[in-house]
RNA sequence: UGGGGCGUGGCCAAGCGGUUAAGGCACCGGACUUUGACUCCGGCACUCGUAGGUUCGAAUCCUACCGCCCCAGCCA
């Protein structure tokens, strides 16, 4: 079971390995179980990944439930965001479901729970209950409604739903223990009363809503979950979410467990800190392509494949850490290596003319799509007398370290000839703003005798380019942990995070991309063609990821 | 100062009383190369938060410390 299609195991799938092992179970169901207050990021990834592949990979299922218990904060469009995101990823799940299919069943439940005394109503306000509740040192105190007659409290509850108290007036509660040190188990609320609200899924049907601690058990056993996977937050919770299954009559009885969430170098990863970023627009949305979000790694490029590698790589643990970007990066340099078809693009273009080279030819050359993949064909490319290659490949004097075009030097134009750079034109200024250089016509194909050249450079015929808008992307903020010191998260937002560079020559193959197809860049790095702002024949290029640049590094000589 | 967790190389992470302490990322060499990419080869923890103890034998068991995270919503 374990290990199949190359995930890697983790303590959970030991677990399962054995309620399988002593037949506790004969098969395995879980859930992904979103509120839909916000776009879904990488680290709910994590979790889809773990409950969706746990499903493939064991005989049972997975279902996608949205727990939408507080209107307040819910809407719609998440709902079809995060089902957009969770296919999108590769997944399908058993059942789609709401926790509030179960609002009737829980409301049923809580009687019972106030038929055998376990559940009372409490007329204490927010405040008060905050202070009955007693702090972490000091045990609470019981509320003074606590010993009401069931039917008192039978009354009350049905009144409740019936619409009859306002907001905050009163709440249904557990009876437990005001003095454990658990405060999770001090009595928690269970049903809260808010009017005026309409539920995305429910309307204007109910008037109470039940609590999470509450639903979120009783959910998970109707719908026959074995083991009911959440994050390290809600350890806490799990002697409660244990109690309301021991307490009201049903049958099935989850397991819960409890692994650390994902935590991002150079982003952030909380709901509200993204939603934030939204709403102040320091983004351009939630598929903003710097975002840590599913629809913006979407949009920036980033294939399922790759997120889902990412994810195994990172496993599954209860020990909390900050995962670097590099393994993200890892992961969509890999995958993109394999599929993405070769082109060529000058971001920085700087003319060059090969004086040797007829005005008026346009020579066809053929120009492989992979390096290894032959499968992937070839296409063909011009070459012109005029061509443009980026700025950084040329510099009137270099050591031998740098393996690019310099005055006097030879290079390679990736798929055509050796050109030798003669001289270099500048400006008033003393800006270069052209080369003159002249090729050797014997080195199509093979290199010349007795020569080493320095080095192969991109580059783009100048008269049959086309030019279009690129977007580099930087990481979102400029520390890696944003906010840490207790400073304002915002503070810490790189201000060059997105780059955008127009006049971008690209070989004309590339003026017809589709929106959402990839491309290596050479020497450049992966980009994908923006499905939000692209138009026909005119594509913009979003920066997925650089190439890995092992010549950045030394290159502050 | 209550309760619940976690601590293995820069990062993630195997390890579950007897292994030379997996693997990946990163990094450092080198090979290859018409992408300074990819690929390939090699290097990279006498040591597992610390200190004791048990044991023939401890990252794995015990004890005590230390550090970090979470919990006092009618949020999830």
């Amino acid at each position: 079971m374990s290990g199949d299609s190359g995930t890697p195991t983790n303590f959970i799938r030991q677990i399962i390995d054995d309620d399988l092992a002593s037949g506790k179970h004969a098969t395995i169901h879980t859930r992904f179980p979103p509120e839909p207050n916000g776009y879904l990021h990488i680290g709910h990834a994590k979790s889809i990944v773990l409950n969706f592949g746990i499903a493939a990979d064991y005989p049972g299922s997975c279902n996608l439930r949205f727990d939408d218990t507080n209107p307040a904060k819910e809407e719609e469009e998440f709902v079809e965001a995060i089902k957009d995101d969770v296919r999108w990823l590769g997944y399908d799940w058993a059942e789609l479901r709401f926790a509030s299919d179960y609002f009737e069943q829980l409301y049923d439940y809580a009687v019972e729970l106030i038929r055998s005394g376990k559940a009372f109503i409490c007329d204490l306000d927010a405040d008060q209950v905050r202070e009955y509740r007693g702090t972490l040192t000091e045990p609470g105190r019981p509320s003074p409604n606590r010993e009401r007659s069931v039917d008192e409290n039978l009354d009350l509850f049905t009144r409740m739903r019936a619409g009859e108290f306002p907001d905050g007036s009163r709440t249904l509660r557990a009876k437990i223990d005001m003095a454990s040190p658990n405060i999770n188990m001090r009595d928690p609320t269970l049903y809260r009363i808010r009017h005026g609200l309409i539920h995305h899924q429910t309307g204007d049907e109910w008037c109470i809503y039940p609590m999470y601690d509450y639903t979120h058990p009783i959910s998970d056993a109707i719908e026959g979950i074995t083991h009911s996977l959440c994050t390290l937050e809600f350890e806490d919770h799990r002697p409660l979410y244990d109690w309301v299954l021991d307490n009201i009559t049903i049958a099935c009885h989850p397991r819960q467990i409890e692994f650390s969430r994902l935590n991002l170098e150079y982003t952030v990863m909380s709901k509200r800190r993204l939603t934030q970023l939204v709403q102040e627009r320091r983004v351009s949305g939630w598929d903003d392509p710097r975002m840590p979000t599913i629809a913006g790694l979407r949009r920036r490029g980033y294939t399922p494949e790759s997120i889902r590698s990412f994810c195994d790589a990172i496993g599954v643990t209860k020990s909390e850490g900050t995962v670097e970007m590099g393994m993200l990066e890892n992961s969509i340099r890999g995958h993109l290596d394999g599929i993405a078809p070769r082109r060529m693009a000058v971001l920085d273009p700087l003319k060059v003319v090969i004086t040797n080279y007829p005005q008026d030819r346009v020579e066809a050359l053929t120009a492989d799509n992979h390096p290894k993949d032959a499968a992937m064909g070839s296409r063909e490319i011009v070459l012109t007398r005029e061509v443009f290659i980026d700025r950084a490949d040329f510099r009137e004097e270099a050591n031998k370290k740098y393996k690019r075009l310099v005055l006097g030097g030879e290079v390679r134009l990736r798929n055509a000839y050796v050109i030798r750079c003669d001289e270099a034109v500048k400006d008033a200024a003393g800006e270069i703003v052209e080369l003159r250089c002249t090729y050797d016509p014997d080195t199509l194909g093979q290199n010349p005798e007795g020569r080493k050249v320095r080095g192969v450079i991109h580059w783009v015929s100048a008269t049959l380019a086309k030019r279009v808008e690129v977007r580099l992307y930087d990481r979102l903020f400029r520390t890696a942990h944003p906010g840490r010191g207790g400073s304002d998260f915002l503070d810490d937002l790189n201000p060059d995070s997105l780059k955008v560079v127009g006049n971008v020559v690209i070989e004309p193959a590339l003026a017809e991309a589709m929106p959402g197809q990839r491309f290596q860049f050479e020497r450049e790095g992966y980009f994908c063609v923006d499905p939000v702002d692209s138009q026909p024949g005119a594509p913009v290029f979003n920066r997925v990821v650089s190439l890995r640049d092992s010549w950045g590094k030394i290159a502050e000589d």
